[in-house]
DNA sequence: AAAATATATTTAGTATACGAAATATATCTA
DNA sequence: TAGATATATTTCGTATACTAAATATATTTT
């Protein structure tokens, strides 16, 4: 394989690898009328509770502003709401509504432990290769990043 | 480390990863005054020739879509062009220009040849891994996508 | 306290990304 | 050969994703 197969393998299959995870959210979530991205941040909010916009970020990995656009569709299903806080004014919290525990919570649970239940499959020596190879491309990658700043 | 956790880590490192090969890329491209996708697509077609819109869906892992909107803006820039085949008018063939290979060709092959040193930093062994790893969780993602038909 | 600086979020503009529908052309079938 | 079916690409609508700029509020400095 040449180096640029090489490059443009890897580049595929992380994408690929990342089409297959959004595709099994994609389906779990449909039948609530939800994207990946949106039950992503659901759960995160029906796990932990209330959670600032930077902090959903940096949980999810994603910017600012693509959350607050996340943010906004799920506001216009009735799922979340913003609260602003009291003690910063500049803080918004993000919170699940009372309509979406008593109306979709339900549902949402079993979706949301048919996907959970992918990732158990895995063995834990699975699970530990797949981390260790990611963190291999990650500190390359890092580490290249670096040197460019020089 | 929960089972929600484990999930979600895992996205967000796949997408950590892809975002730093995604800077790198977009780093070196960004003085031609292209995108890194844009920067993909030409080196695709100036290392193998004109390719169908389909083959470089293929090779790129993405969509007809998506690659008509990328050729839509090379194109635009001028680096590229659309030539409908005489044997199956059906077929759409990209090529870079010749306008490309005169003023931006030379230029291009630094740029590339800077990105394709940042994997060849890795050693064999870790190439290994991270491509066991990888291939490990395509493993899990595609098995289930099966189940979930029946 | 007014000005400067810092922090948190949203808005605006651009580029992907997808699927479904539309278009164009090819091929097969009755 | 006309109609049905298949294939290739583009267009359209929606959802992400990013950065930079705008907005709002906090905090520090002078």
């Amino acid at each position: 394989m040449s180096e640029i197969d090489k490059g443009i393998s890897i580049v595929r299959l992380l994408k690929e690898v990342l089409q297959f995870i959004h595709k099994n959210a994609e389906n779990g979530f449909k039948e609530m009328g939800i994207t990946a991205s949106q039950g992503m941040l659901m759960k995160i909010l029906s796990h932990t509770g209330p959670k600032k916009v930077s902090e959903l970020s940096d949980i999810m990995g994603i910017s600012n502003s693509t959350v607050s656009g996340i943010i906004d569709r799920l506001e216009k299903r009735g799922f979340v709401e913003r609260k602003r806080s009291n003690e910063d004014r500049r803080v918004v919290y993000v919170d699940v509504t009372s309509e979406f525990k008593n109306d979709a919570k339900k549902n949402f649970k079993q979706v949301e432990k048919k996907i959970d239940s992918i990732v158990n499959q895995a063995t834990k020596e699975e699970i530990d290769k797949v981390f260790e190879g990611l963190n291999i491309l990650k500190d390359i990658m890092s580490k290249q990043n670096q040197d460019m700043d020089n």
